[in-house]
DNA sequence: TGTACATCAGTGAACGCGCGTTCACTGATGTAC
DNA sequence: TGTACATCAGTGAACGCGCGTTCACTGATGTAC
């Protein structure tokens, strides 16, 4: 007889928190926010439906350990934009893009993300800081003169991020693909359209404004 | 002994449709998405679970009754605003203001509204013709000169549309509160936020651009 | 006008399902002596 | 180095729940003659 074959999946897990996370994760971006329960979550880790309640006090708290994890994927994606932006110019726009980008191909853990913002009436506080919103608000404020005021800058930043979210949630929509095609891809669309937000600008300067 | 009471529910309904949609709306503004179940619907409109089924197909069906209804008052709400301006200058901004406040106003209508749209990767096609989407872009095209695009018109019109849905899934969060009290309250606020949207746009003439 | 009958729009009980959570338990691990 | 024991991190069965949907049914309504 052979001997026993260790045990591929021991008694104790070793770090099942990150792995009940990771499974979340997964679950979340092959079949949906939907699909998301806790016993799938322990099913898809391998381990039974109590095991997590040893790591987590309940369900909602292994989805805010979820959302931490995409909020800071965010973070770093946006980091990333910004340092790769090809001029101070184009800066902005290309964190704007990022920002889509990530819905984009999280679109599951995004939805989750805001979620539990929204469960709260709170952005989470992770964002300010080094976060993503503290990113967007640093590249409005290098590319303003000093005579603009904490107020503008504030909104301007508000503004920015509402147009990166609502842009984040329609891009999937299928009638805008004639507009993609048109101008030669999504991330020409997604410029474009960030090119397009002045028009509510309340000087003459808007790009279809005339009067 | 006294004559019957007339059953003020009679075994026939007359217009159980009417009257489960409305219960549906009436369950999601007191209780939220979460609690809109068939059987919470059949429940609040006085009639057993299997009742429904006599006037649609399924659960999904109800729910798209609902959305379209939720849809139809948006239409209504940006026409009013639209025809409320007080100047041509001001029509879009008012526009942008009614969209976010009908969100603010039905929330939970609001997130099956856009729930259902997401399930079809579509935009209902209510929105076109004389839908709310037609109006944002006819008053953009009222407020622009006829050197404008089509395809510029049609962009700044998913602009705007964007920074509105995502101004409205914001408008909630308790960070923005000091914000609004700092600038006199939401109305203005929403407004400030509007106005402060050209900051990707791509000729100098953003409020906040200096180079 | 009355009656037979088809159709419509309800009822209420039942189905199977997956869920979140709890419980008593047990195997594995770490520590004190 | 061994051993007793506390603690930790799992198991698996069970709980009650509300859900969407189906079914055979029945009461109410409308219509043909």
């Amino acid at each position: 007889m052979n001997k026993p074959v260790p045990d591929p999946r021991p008694y104790h897990h070793g770090d099942l928190s990150r792995a009940l996370v990771d499974a979340a994760r997964r679950i979340l971006e092959t079949q949906g926010p939907t699909a998301l329960s806790l016993r799938a979550v322990a099913r898809e880790a391998g381990v039974s439906p109590a095991a997590p309640y040893h790591h987590f006090k309940d369900k909602d708290q292994l989805l805010e350990a979820v959302a931490h994890e995409g909020w800071t994927a965010l973070d770093a994606a946006l980091a990333k934009a910004r340092a790769e932006a090809k001029n101070a110019r184009d800066r902005l726009t290309s964190i704007g893009v990022a920002y889509v980008c990530f819905a984009r191909d999280n679109p599951a853990l995004y939805r989750v993300m805001y979620d539990g913002a929204r469960n709260k009436d709170s952005l989470p506080e992770q964002l300010k800081d080094d976060g993503a919103y503290c990113q967007v608000r640093n590249t409005i404020a290098a590319q303003s003169d000093d005579t603009v005021t904490d107020i503008d800058l504030e909104l301007a930043t508000i503004a920015a991020w509402c147009a990166g979210h609502g842009l984040a949630e329609m891009i999937g929509f299928k009638q805008f693909e004639p507009l993609k095609q048109a101008l030669g891809g999504e991330q020409a669309f997604l410029r474009a359209v960030f090119e397009h937000l002045g028009m509510f600008a309340k000087y003459d300067h808007g790009v279809l404004q005339t009067d």
